[in-house]
Parts: C-alpha cells; sequence; structure tokens
DNA sequence: CGCTTAATTCTAATTCGTTAGAATACGAGC
DNA sequence: GCTCGTATTCTAACGAATTAGAATTAAGCG
C-alpha cells in the first residue's frame, strides 16, 4: 500500500555511484570527499546510503586495511540503459526514436555533436545493416 | 532532514498526466476508467493525486456540471525537456549528446528510426549552423 | 423531497528516501 | 595496553509518495 522500492538508483544513489564511476574503487573518506566538492554532508549518511545501496546490490565491497574498499557494482552503461528505458516509456511511449527527435527538436544538441552524430549514425547504420549476415564476412 | 519534493512529476502523476495528454480535459470518472485499462486503483486514490498535483501544478480543474473537468497544466513536451535534462545531468555529464550516441550503441534504434534521424539532422544542422556559426560544415 | 450515485475532502496507514547523532569496532602510534 | 581517529553499525526523525476507507457534498431523478 505504500511506495514500492525504486529498481533504478535514487538521486542520492547516483552521486555516489558517479563518484565510484569517475574514481573507481574507493574508501569512504575518499567518497565523503569528493561529494563535498559539490555539498556538504556528514559521513554518517554516507555510510547509510552505502549500506542501502549494498543491500539493493548497487555497490560492492572489499575488506581492506582501514575499513572497506568500495566499488560500484552497476556499470555506467547498464545504468543507463535501465533510466533511459524508464524515461523512454514513462513520456514517450516506448519510442527511443521520438527522445532523440524531442532532442533534436529542442536544440539540446550543439553544431558539433550534430555532427559527431552524423558519423557515428552512419558506421552504425551499415554494423545493423550487416547484422545477421555477420558470417558474411569470412566466407559464410 | 528528509526527501524534498520532486520537482518533476513521480511515476503515478506521469500515468495520470499520461492520460490527460492523450484525452484532454476529462472528469475524474474518466481518468479511473482510462487508468484501470493497466492496473486496479481505486477511485479515492485518484482523486487524492489530482488534489496533490493541483497543488503542485501539474494539473488545472474547471468547474463542470458533475464535480471538475480535469486537465494538463503542463504539456508533454516541458515535461519531457525536464525530465530529460535531469537524466543527462544526472548520468551523461550534462551533455545530450553522450545520451544520443548512448541509444545509438546500444542499439535501441531500428534502422527505419536510423534514417529518419539522418534526415532530422541534415535539416536540422542547417538551421543550427546558420544561427551561429557557420564556420563549421566546410571548415573541416 | 428523499434516494442514488458520482465527486470531493478528510484522515490515516505504510514504506521509501534522506539525513544524521550515538554507539561501537578497530587499526595505529605512543 | 591505552588513547586517537576513522569506519561501521544502530537507531531514529521526518517529509514525500502511495494507497484507500470514511465522511461529506451535491447533482439528477422518480
Amino acid at each position: 500500500m505504500a511506495r514500492p522500492a525504486s529498481t533504478h538508483p535514487t538521486d542520492g544513489e547516483l552521486e555516489i555511484l558517479r563518484v565510484l564511476w569517475s574514481r573507481g574503487p574507493s574508501s569512504l573518506s575518499e567518497i565523503c570527499e569528493a561529494l563535498r566538492r559539490e555539498r556538504d554532508v556528514a559521513t554518517t549518511t554516507v555510510a547509510t546510503m552505502l549500506r542501502i545501496m549494498l543491500d539493493k546490490g548497487l555497490v560492492r565491497r572489499k575488506r581492506a586495511v582501514r575499513g572497506h574498499q568500495w566499488s560500484a557494482a552497476v556499470t555506467q552503461a547498464a545504468a543507463a540503459r535501465s533510466m533511459v528505458g524508464k524515461l523512454v516509456d514513462g513520456i514517450f511511449d516506448g519510442s527511443a526514436g521520438r527522445l532523440v527527435a524531442h532532442l533534436v527538436e529542442a536544440g539540446q544538441l550543439s553544431a558539433q555533436e550534430l555532427s559527431e552524430l552524423r558519423e557515428l549514425i552512419e558506421s552504425n547504420s551499415n554494423r545493423v545493416s550487416r547484422k545477421g549476415a555477420k558470417a558474411q564476412r569470412n566466407g559464410r
């Protein structure tokens, strides 16, 4: 009858994951230090969040000389996939294309990004059209 | 010390907004009916959510013959903008281009969507490059 | 007018997310 | 071994989100 626990990382959890993604495995104090560059936060708060994230399977830990060494248990790409999926289902009727169209139309992309994107699509649409005929490459 | 109220619509609120976006202004019972095509929900639950959404400025209401007529106070595009912005800041370091790259690389886009996208970029990069810097196109 | 039914408001239970103090554990140095 | 400081666990407060019953309001109809 209450709210179900989110399967995706929350905002706060994402902050910590960002630190771990960019720094790699870190101690509690290192995580705190990184977070404090953005905003004030108590050490125990971070510790509590880490414990909860451990239960959820978002982070892992390994015994270290002093305390633990914490690391992300989900990759940035995996988190991106699930969050983007949710967004797409939520407002773009499940169509990823609509999301991209929105970005282009809303002018969220710089000219440079657009041109990079064009290249990316170029190289990627080749790959896609060859997919399923991958055996072709060497004989088939 | 508690969680701050979200500035974006929550999952439940989004469900209701989706109904209003697709149906237009609706009565409580019409909203309930639409929601019940997806899952079971009590009328009072929907009424409570609408009242909260009214406070947040997500919906509007107008007196009707019987009760009110409810409508979305935010457009789909505006909601998309804020939610995409949050996602981009959250995992793509503020770069919308990275989000699109993720979509392309993760194979979330069909071949057809890719080609449509290519056209969209074509027509759009003209617009963008004329806006500020035309030096890009044949400079490099 | 009184009954039915839809809509709304009032109230509340329950869990989640966020925050952090208090208590505890433990390695290091004197 | 005892103290110092860092890390962890325990505990808890509290608002947000979700759900919905009970009570109330009000329209429409016979």
